[in-house]
Formats: C-alpha cells, structure tokens, sequence
DNA sequence: TTTATATGCAATCATTTGGTTGCGCAACAG
DNA sequence: CTGTTGCGCAACCAAATGATTGCATATAAA
C-alpha cells in the first residue's frame, strides 16, 4: 500500500486532524472528542497519517502524543508552486493590463 | 455526491492530468495519450474535476478542450496558509537562535 | 449518404476506504 | 493484586473509487 500526502489530506477528518495537531502535540483520545466517529476511527487516520510520514510521536506513559511534522506539509506547497508561477503570471499580466488602461486614461485627460 | 478539491488532486493520474492542462487545454483524447488508461477512465477523471470547479471547457466543433481553472487552485493555496505561518514562525525563530549564537560566538572574541 | 472520429453515458467489477466491534496489552489507581 | 484507562491490532462491512467494456450521439471527412 503507497499512500502520498496527497491521499492523507483527500479525507475532511484526516485534514482536521493535522488542524488540531499542527499547533500542539495531542492523544488519540483527545482528538477523538472533536469528532463524532470511534476512537478507533481516529487511530485509523492517525495510522495512515503516519504512514505518510505526517507524524511526530512521543510516548509519556501509557499516552501517546501525536504532533504534525510540519516540515512535510510544505511538500503540498512545493507541488503547488508550480502554479503559484502561473497565477502570479497571470496577476502581472493583469497589472500591466491595468497599467495600459490607466495609460489610456491619462491620454484621454 | 459531495466532491471537495482535496478529493481532485488525491488521485496520482488527476494531478498529472492537472499539470498537463495547466499551461494549455487539452482534449480527452489528447489527454489520454499521455496515460497507459483507457480514454473512459480519464474522460471519468475530467467528469470529476469538472464536478469540482476545476475546468474550463470550450467545445471546438466535436472536440472538446478543458483547460484548468488555475485559480481554483489557490483553493489548496489558503488551506496551506495556515502551516505557512507556522513553519514561518519556526523560521524566523531558528533565525533568532541563530542571531543569538552569533552574539555569543562574537563575545568570546 | 456513408464512414470515421471525438466524446459522453451506463453497466459492471475488483479494490480501496472509512467505519464499526471485539480483543489484547501495557500503564496507572485502588 | 485487581480494576480501570489508553492504545494498537485484527476482523468484518457497506460504500466509494478507479477502471473496463459497450453503446449512443454529434461532427467531420469520403
């Protein structure tokens, strides 16, 4: 089984999960009190977001507490900056677009 | 059937079918070319992204170009927004650590 | 008109997914 | 020691997913 990170944010749970975990690190239990589902349902994604390498852990005790490993989210960004280039291409072409207009416009006056 | 962006780009061949109608459009037939599938299964994958606002879509007598709506994409952008704040604010921390341990080294000298 | 091409839609199928329940084990609390 | 709590793992299940084949339709070419 090949998940990427792009499977682990596909599911909303999944994707609120890295929300509540992004800031401090959180049990299994805790988080599962956000949620309508099972614990083990929560132990599930947690599961696959740790195969996906999402995860930091820290055992105390019998608890486990779970932290997002940020730095692996700014893979989704480094994918998406490919069109980042383009949509900023697009906004600059749109600014010179204004320029020109505003160009006319002082001609005009 | 509630599809999200998320769900778009979660599977390998719609990323790939993304990036190739990024820049130009493209026709199922063309697109298809590109990929060891038959012409059905990306003509699915093209019926979801359109489900989820990814494309435009201009008909050209009886081909049909799709191209992507790049800003839709941003979409994905502001959910990141949020990490990138926070791997930005661990940044510009190291930075100070940085600056501190300078500080140091420059008053042993 | 006849034929070929480009596309969408429906039915079908194997696999994956997200969920559940039940169980076993380690770590605290009594 | 005994009971309770926090977790992970396995079995199971309904629904969704990605793919295929077959068919219908519209446009272009012969």
């Amino acid at each position: 089984m090949k998940r990427d990170i792009f499977q682990a944010i596909a599911d909303p749970t999944r994707r609120a999960i890295i929300v509540l975990i992004a800031a401090h690190a959180m049990t299994p239990n805790a988080l599962a009190d956000h949620f309508e589902v099972s614990r083990q349902a929560i132990s599930k994604h947690i599961q696959i977001l740790n195969e996906c390498g999402l995860l930091d852990q820290e055992k105390a005790g019998r608890e486990i507490h779970y932290q997002l490993k940020l730095e692996k989210m700014q893979e989704i960004d480094m994918w998406l900056e490919q069109f980042r280039k383009l949509w900023e291409t697009r906004y600059s072409q749109l600014d010179s677009l204004l320029a020109i207009l505003q160009e006319e416009k002082s001609h005009e006056a």
